[in-house]
DNA sequence: CGGTATCCCGAGAGATACTG
DNA sequence: CAGTATCTCTCGGGATACCG
């Protein structure tokens, strides 16, 4: 997904690909779900999201920060903490995330996904 | 994304994980998107997906046809033709999609993504 | 036309060790 | 605590050639 599709759609999709460039990060979703909580430090996001490892993490992290998406708040406690919260743009992701959870539910597994 | 997230939160996450599983195929989206026009065949999709190639084509197709997104119905003319279409439950799908154009349309390009 | 088979390659994920 | 650095390795994608 380099930029966008180019091609008689690439009007079109550009939005799919701006959206798609956020989803190449493999854990971005179920960060922000995460953090759809309330503001989380590194080692809780890192201990709830076990499967993320400490490098994924701090990518995605950087990237959702990129894109304004998250909020790093850093405080200068001893020693110092790491805040991450979704910004306002970020929040507003969750309807789309909501909605794919739904469904997700409604559609349930795939019956045949298996064989 | 192997099945999904163990820990505290799995059943939480599952869902979102499922989701994920469809998007692990890059193009998924643009397929789906594609498809939401109506039916299309082969060659046309890819045509009109011109970054996706041959394989890519096929592979998410399949994928997408395993968790009954797409349906391929083969007709049997000379040459053969095969058409790909959206079931009920990849037409519902676009609501998601959507929704996360209309997220991506309402903050835009993220301003600071570039530098 | 509608694919499959194959080879190659690079991005990204896993694991581990180390730093301020 | 909150990362960075590095290495490896796998998986998916690009390209090309071939098949029914």
């Amino acid at each position: 997904m380099e930029d966008h599709v180019q091609g008689p759609n690439e009007q079109r999709y550009s939005h799919i690909c701006s959206v798609l460039q956020i989803l190449n990060a493999k854990w971005a979703f179920l960060i922000i779900a995460e953090l759809s909580q309330g503001p989380k430090r590194f080692q809780q996001l890192h201990r709830d999201l076990a499967v993320v490892k400490t490098q994924s993490l701090t990518n995605v992290l950087r990237l959702l920060e990129k894109n304004e998406i998250v909020r790093r708040q850093v405080f200068p406690t001893v020693p110092i903490s790491v805040e991450y919260s979704l910004t306002e743009k970020g929040m507003d992701f969750q309807t789309s995330l909501k909605e794919m959870e739904k469904w997700a539910i409604k559609w349930g597994p795939a019956r045949d996904a298996e064989g």
